[in-house]
DNA sequence: GATTGATCTGAACGTATGTTCAGTTAATAT
DNA sequence: ATATTAACTGAACATACGTTCAGATCAATC
């Protein structure tokens, strides 16, 4: 055997999906050719398919790595078991983890019509399963009577758009810091859930 | 001079506009072809250019519309000067007017990257005033003391997100009317602004 | 019924696309 | 030194793209 350490692989491979993300979210995958991800990265086209069997996997890959690192990490963490800290929590975790994602979650939003349907399953599978964390998070403070609001599915959903607002204006080096934004968002969901001012 | 009334062309141009915004938005732009668009409205390719310079301007036209339409039917619009009661009617009006047109809506977020440079500044300056519009509602509220937030510029970014998610998942027949939609969204903004519980 | 001109067809244009693959390169192991 | 083979090149493949345009079509006018 030739070439196990210091192959070119090892660098190449990541590098292609770094490309295939900035390049993705920058211009929409339709836009983007296979051609212009090698030139980012340096390579003929025709390397690239030493590392994904096409353009398809390529997208499929990134939202796909993408749901699973965000299951992954919220499934290690250590949620409160009183629901207005449960919630100041969620909030917390979902800015952080979005918010140094900017590119992948832009692409998971509005690339998903351009996966083929069984890929496409797979996603909306994950994401319906992430959708439920904070519709049973909602459900817990309800029954508690921590939170008042109408409709907990409707609000569930809501928060999510709320939550997941500032990753189109949020810059890291803006005039807000990453934990002034948590602790804005955390004030502006307990509002909207309801939560009595003291607490 | 012949075919001046009864003229295809009457017809057939907006057609093309509606099927152009129909696949730009199930498809995005960059899949869609002038081919397709073509075969949705039932001519060749090459008649479209009868009806538009370029793709480019198929899209522009789509966009600059949109926010055409917004910002006039906003400024016929009677606002109450209390500023509660002109939140509830920014709310109604920006939920109505977003959910009846939601490929528009989608489009307008997700394909201002496909616009060339001189398109794009003439989209993001019409944006830029009606986020002008909710933020000097918010900053009406906060001075008169009926509003409470940390800070109304992001604050007026967050309002936007939560008001324009319902448009990925309300659907006319599902089983909540614009009308109660409208109803809990107003709730939901006044909680989220703080507006104390009476009025 | 001949003329007009807006409307549309159908083929062609140059260029670009995703993907394949025979062959070159170069780092490792013997 | 030689053999081995992962990694990559560069050209080619069939197909598709946006756009153009000479000519066909046909309803309204005279």
């Amino acid at each position: 055997m030739a070439r196990k350490s210091g192959s070119h692989s090892e660098i190449t491979g990541p590098r292609i999906k770094q490309a295939a993300l900035e390049l993705f979210a920058r211009h929409g995958f339709a836009a983007v050719t296979m051609r212009q991800i090698a030139a980012t990265v340096g390579v003929q086209a025709g390397a690239i398919y030493n590392y994904t069997p096409d353009k398809q996997a390529l997208l499929f890959d990134l939202l796909d790595g993408h749901m699973l690192d965000l299951l992954r990490k919220w499934s290690v963490e250590l949620v409160p078991i009183d629901p207005i800290a449960a919630l100041d929590h969620f909030v917390a975790f979902h800015l952080d983890f979005h918010i140094k994602r900017p590119e992948l979650v832009f692409i998971s939003y509005m690339e998903l019509r351009n996966l083929t349907e069984i890929n496409f399953k797979v996603i909306v599978e994950k994401r319906r399963i992430y959708e439920k964390i904070i519709h049973n998070l909602i459900l817990s403070g309800v029954t508690s009577g921590d939170f008042s609001v109408p409709d907990p599915k409707i609000t569930s959903l809501a928060l999510i758009a709320l939550l997941t607002g500032p990753v189109d204006w949020f810059r890291e080096d803006g005039r807000l810091t990453s934990d002034e934004l948590t602790r804005q968002y955390c004030a502006l969901t307990r509002q909207a859930l309801g939560v009595s001012a003291q607490a």
